[in-house]
DNA sequence: CAGCTATATCGACAATTGTCAATCTATGGG
DNA sequence: CCCATAGATTGACAATTGTCGATATAGCTG
């Protein structure tokens, strides 16, 4: 807050521009944040590689919830977090629920930080 | 986990593979997560925008604190947490403070999250 | 249908986080 | 030396988050 409400303003050397660029409204920068925020946890970037590493056809929550030393509810609850952040995809076949890095997600993702 | 305890195993068709691939480890994985926990909020998105929008020379806190309505304790917080992920440096001249990107580092947290 | 198994959902709880008001520190000017 | 200003630090508080145990749902098998 600059030259305001003070009686005489000195204003010899206004710090800087008042950068009249428009940046990053607040709205994408939410919308941008939901999706980084899937990613700043250490248990689902785990998880996300692990599903990478995994061949083509997806890979089943029981493999996931071993190596990450977590019980099954929280693996469950970080592979929604991911789904619904747009960057994996879930497949149901019989008793079994694959997950499948959705393509070019993660590209996605990386362009939102360069880009800024 | 497969194929345990139970006193006889069907295991006609065991869910998928073990997934023997190494993945990320839990150190590297806190540590990439560190980084985008830091990326993983809005008003850091815009902060970093409105750096990195203006000129070479840095930008002070003077002219961040209004353009996202947030007091000016809150945008010393965010900056803070930017610096220590390394994303931005400061530089302090005369009173005032002067932010500016840190050379690389947008690209390598992109890079981190392509290189799952 | 009954029981089993894989996964999802719910409820709770501790830990972390974003924000603000108040205060502290440091720099520059009279 | 005293005051004004820029910015950082502290303390508090509500909101969110990661984890777990318990329970619910859905598909397979006998």
């Amino acid at each position: 807050m600059n030259t305001a409400l003070t009686v005489e303003t000195p204003a010899e050397e206004p710090c800087c521009e008042p950068s009249t660029a428009p940046a990053l409204n607040a709205a994408d920068a939410q919308e941008s944040a939901r999706i980084l925020k899937a990613l700043s946890d250490p248990s689902r970037l785990r998880l996300l590689s692990i599903v990478k590493a995994g061949d083509g056809g997806g890979t089943c929550v029981c493999d996931l919830t071993e190596p990450l030393h977590l019980g099954q509810p929280t693996v469950s609850h970080h592979l929604k977090i991911l789904v619904d952040a747009g960057l994996l995809e879930r497949e149901k076949r019989g008793t079994w629920a694959y997950y499948s890095l959705a393509t070019g997600a993660l590209e996605r993702a990386a362009a939102m930080i360069t880009g800024l």
